[in-house]
RNA sequence: GGAGGGGUGGCAGAGUGGUCUAAUGCGCACGCCUGGAGAGCGUGAGUUCCGCUAACGCGGGAUCGCGAGUUCGAAUCUCGCCCCCUCCGCCA
């Protein structure tokens, strides 16, 4: 959520930032700051009523102690008793339709990002390693998979229908190992604390992150409570210190969590719909971090930089982009996203984005910062990223690991979650 | 799921319709005292919104789990909800 004051003091910088995004919500900051100003109009003139009652009724206290006539002042008060009720019923109505409003507005692009409509927009920033080389034609991992007996599409279809995976035997294995591998590498060498959140969701932390009120339909909801499953472990983290104060001396907090991320991706069936690129369920291990706002974007590059490390360990050839304006989530003001190199696909898929999200989260979510003396304070600053999203670098793994014979020879660091096993073979 | 108990400031804990501007204690900050510390004494402290102000500030509203209601006036009374504790049931 943007700063209303921010809307109120500057609404055509705050109009020029959102235009860039391309979503036409700059539209709205008018009917915002309209509302706003009748709000505080409202307000006044109730909050001045209210003075009066307030002192009054502390005098017909007294002078009913003293057992003098007090029905005229009560008669009084209730007539401007009423007139609070009336205004305060309108202030209400003005805050429903303002939140309404402030609750679909996305962030505020960072100046740092490339001005932009779509993905076209992006910048690639760098590249890690080379293209795997094959003295063949590298398979898709769907192939691969099911060759192996590792990955049953069909069954998974069976049991849930399109777009669900099912691992088995050395495939589910090798998923479980890439898990603790990410988990390990993150709590270990990166100091993240590992979270094991809860996996359904209610409203309200749907709210605090931005995927409610607005992306509803893309969510799994359940039918006989207001819970909804976590669509990435970003929502259940970031939501841990709501409605909290932390103390500025413990920022930055960081937080690594696997979660199964559960997408309803209305829409998205077309390009990306064979295998396991797009899916409604996927692991992931995702990093979130409080930051007080000043170290938010230099935390930002550790953050990208954490994610890379687990594809170099891997060693998985890999892109970083930057995105553009059009191209970036809801709640995000800068996002770079990390691409691995699928060589069955012939192209870079998307393993990791990580965004600063600045205040925009914690004002949804109310998640403060305070100094010892009171002197410092304000809103933490708000930064996620995957690392990384498990079914994408599976598919890489098997794509670029992949054997002329149909076998895959893993990297030596998984060796060690696969109990010594660096080689997947036709059963 | 059923029955009962509870939710008050950083913490503990009093308060069941009117100086509650929330007692008291602990803890915290600052000052006095001291060679220094402690004790003692004093002062002050949450969060949030609105208005005024160049600013330091000043005035006001709200806030005793959350939301409605009764009343001139609600921490206190009524209703709904959430969470915690105890017991029962069910259960991996």
């Amino acid at each position: 959520m943007l700063d209303i004051k921010l809307i109120r003091d500057n609404p055509d910088a705050v109009r020029a930032r959102l235009a860039t995004r391309g979503g036409g919500d700059e539209a709205r900051v008018g009917d915002i700051a309209a509302l706003d100003e009748q709000r505080r109009k409202l307000l006044t003139e109730s909050e001045g009523l209210k003075a009066e009652r307030n002192k009054v009724s502390k005098e017909i206290g007294l002078l009913k102690l003293k057992g003098q006539d007090v029905s005229a002042a009560m008669a009084r008060m209730k007539q401007v008793g009423d007139r609070i009720a009336a205004l305060d019923t309108e202030i209400a109505a003005i805050d429903g339709k303002l939140q309404n409003i402030a609750l679909m507005i996305p962030n505020l692009p960072h100046p740092s990002v490339p001005i932009g409509k779509d993905a076209a927009g992006n910048s690639e920033v760098r590249r890690w390693g080379e293209p795997p080389k094959f003295t063949f034609q590298p398979r898709p991992h769907w192939e691969i998979g099911e060759k192996l007996g590792v990955l049953d599409f069909p069954r998974a279809a069976k049991i849930s229908g399109s777009g669900f995976i099912l691992y088995k035997g050395a495939g589910a294995r090798l998923e479980r190992a890439l898990i603790n591998f990410l988990l390990d590498i993150h709590t270990r060498e990166h100091g993240y604390t590992e979270i094991s959140p809860p996996f359904l969701i209610n409203r309200n932390a749907m709210i605090g992150t931005g995927q409610l009120p607005k992306f509803e339909e893309d969510m799994y909801r359940l039918r006989d409570d207001e819970l909804y499953l976590a669509p990435t472990a970003e929502v259940p983290v970031a939501n841990i210190h709501r409605e909290e104060i932390l103390p500025e001396e413990q920022l930055p907090i960081r937080y690594c969590a696997y979660t199964p991320c559960f997408r309803r991706e209305a829409g998205a069936a077309g390009k990306e719909t064979r295998g396991m690129i797009r899916v409604h369920q996927f692991d992931k291990v995702e990093l979130i971090k409080f930051t007080k706002p000043e170290t938010g974007y230099d935390e930002l590059e550790k953050l990208v930089a954490n994610a890379e490390r687990v594809l170099q360990l891997l060693g998985l050839h890999y892109r970083v982009v930057l995105l553009c304006t059009g191209d970036m989530g809801f709640a995000s003001a800068k996002t770079y996203d990390i691409e691995v190199w699928a060589p069955g696909q012939k192209a870079y898929l998307e393993v990791s984005s990580c965004s600063n999200c600045e205040d925009f989260q914690a004002r949804r979510a109310n998640i403060r910062f305070k100094s010892a003396d009171g002197k410092h304070r304000g809103f933490v600053h708000i930064l996620n990223g995957s690392g990384t999203a498990l079914a994408r670098l599976y598919v890489a793994l098997l794509e670029t690991c992949q054997q002329a014979d149909g076998s895959v020879k893993l990297p030596e660091v998984l060796a060690p979650y696969l109990g010594g096993v660096t080689e997947i073979k036709p059963e």
